[in-house]
DNA sequence: GGAAACTCCGTATCATGTAAAGTGTTTTAT
DNA sequence: ATAAAACACTTTACATGATACGGAGTTTCC
């Protein structure tokens, strides 16, 4: 359904084309352009302009083609999103030796997807569910089994430990997005919005359910005013999550 | 930057709108229909074919009416998105007294929250940061406070644990709604895509990662094989958090 | 010297949200 | 009673999207 996803089309044929398998044809004139190159310039399109606004249309011209040229570097554009994912997935870190333990590991994945999400907002739009099983995709799922491998677990609950994290940090990260994106787009910090919407909020909300919204409103804002909120807020939640499977573990134990 | 988002356009006529403040037009002809019935009509539409599927013409078509006329009865898309937002909200049911305990009223809402998605789950495309403030999303706002507000936390705090809660379960809900189109769009389980796409990754893969990730799609594949997988995982994840909540609150008290 | 394989482009199709302007209907003011 | 204002609704038009189709020019192989 979602017009942004990946994984459409023969899977077969992504993959080859993900682990740079293409014959670069022999006959004809030479291709003006490789395929990182249009790869490229779609990455900094919709790092710009995000994903939704990405056009086979801008990308040609921004590497100078006609638009149907495109399409003899990259067969649809859904093709394109696999390539551009599986590109920008390598410009994160897994953690090294020096990085103990399972609970630091995650973690250090964690912020790393954290970090790459302000780079690259527009990840968040494309289906990760069976996603494109590129290179770097598949060093970050070696990565990740390496960090879950030794949490005392059995193999499901392995992989459910792993789920809850990713479930955690894919919501922490688009709810982190739209907040920088509501702020972008109207022009107005979350403050601002609230004392316009607050009057017209009180002539219809009875007065005593008013007082409690006002309390709630009242907490958040205080936490509004820090300039790393956002941050804070992920770093909190991905502790309790941790946390979280910290406790499992203990029970389990017992 | 998201097209499917809520919150355009002007936030006061919103409101209004949104609390049935609008007068009907006094003169010139009746309206055939009411903005209820345009509005259920777009509901039915998004849950058949999802939410980028709408269209103004399709609903006009719906209705009988042409599609310009349906800018009598909402001034534009985005509005009819905040109106179909609060419209589905009223359909979930909030915790009533027999629910004690923050846990409990959390896992509760939780799981409203679930059974909503499937009903809609167009509804994780609509942003929610600076939601419509309707009636319904105000009920949803008041019942989430009364949940947290005995956790003995501070209102710093207390907005925290919501909302790490409350990321964990969007991402939840948006994952297992990939899980599930993934396989309705495809026609293929993720057992069958596996076993398409293994062999190919098996030639580009280097045989020791190969073995590795072979251990981890294992113990995967043995949970899909169970017929209430999603729902399982999902829990399993609440209950994580809900844990790493409850760890937070004893580590303070200390 | 073909012929095949290839790159690149112009045009065309169908869908989208909604602006603009026109037509007809009902209520209100005179 | 009549004119004017306000409204519901429609037709047409535009810009933007992916990509199918067919053609023109270029390079390589037999």
């Amino acid at each position: 359904m979602n017009p942004d996803s990946t994984d459409v089309g023969d899977p077969q044929r992504s993959l080859e084309r993900l682990w740079g398998r293409q014959e670069p044809g022999r006959r004809g004139p030479k291709q003006r352009l490789s395929t990182a190159e249009v790869v490229d310039a779609a990455v900094a399109l919709a790092d710009a302009e995000g994903v939704q606004a990405l056009s086979m249309r801008k990308v040609a011209e921004a590497v100078g083609v006609s638009p149907m040229s495109l399409y003899t570097y990259v067969p649809s554009k859904a093709e394109l999103l696999d390539l551009m994912f599986d590109r920008v997935l390598g410009d994160t870190a897994d953690p090294d030796e020096s990085v103990i333990g399972w609970r630091a590991k995650l973690a250090f994945m964690a912020r790393e997807r954290w970090t790459l999400s302000e780079r690259h907002p527009w990840l968040l739009d494309l289906a990760t569910h069976r996603p494109p099983l590129g290179p770097n995709m598949m060093r970050k799922a070696l990565a990740m089994l390496t960090a879950v491998a030794n949490m005392g677990l059995s193999p499901e609950e392995t992989g459910l430990a792993a789920d809850v994290l990713q479930d955690y940090i894919t919501g922490a990260l688009r709810s982190a997005r739209e907040a920088r994106e509501a702020e972008q787009m109207s022009g107005l910090s979350d403050e601002q919005w609230f004392s316009i919407v607050w009057p017209v909020l009180e002539k219809h909300l009875d007065p005593k359910s008013f007082r409690t919204v006002s309390q709630l409103s009242e907490g958040r804002r205080e936490r509004t005013r820090s300039p790393n909120e956002r941050t804070a807020r992920f770093e909190f939640g991905l502790q309790r999550v941790l946390d979280g499977l910290e406790a499992f573990i203990s029970k389990r134990a017992t």
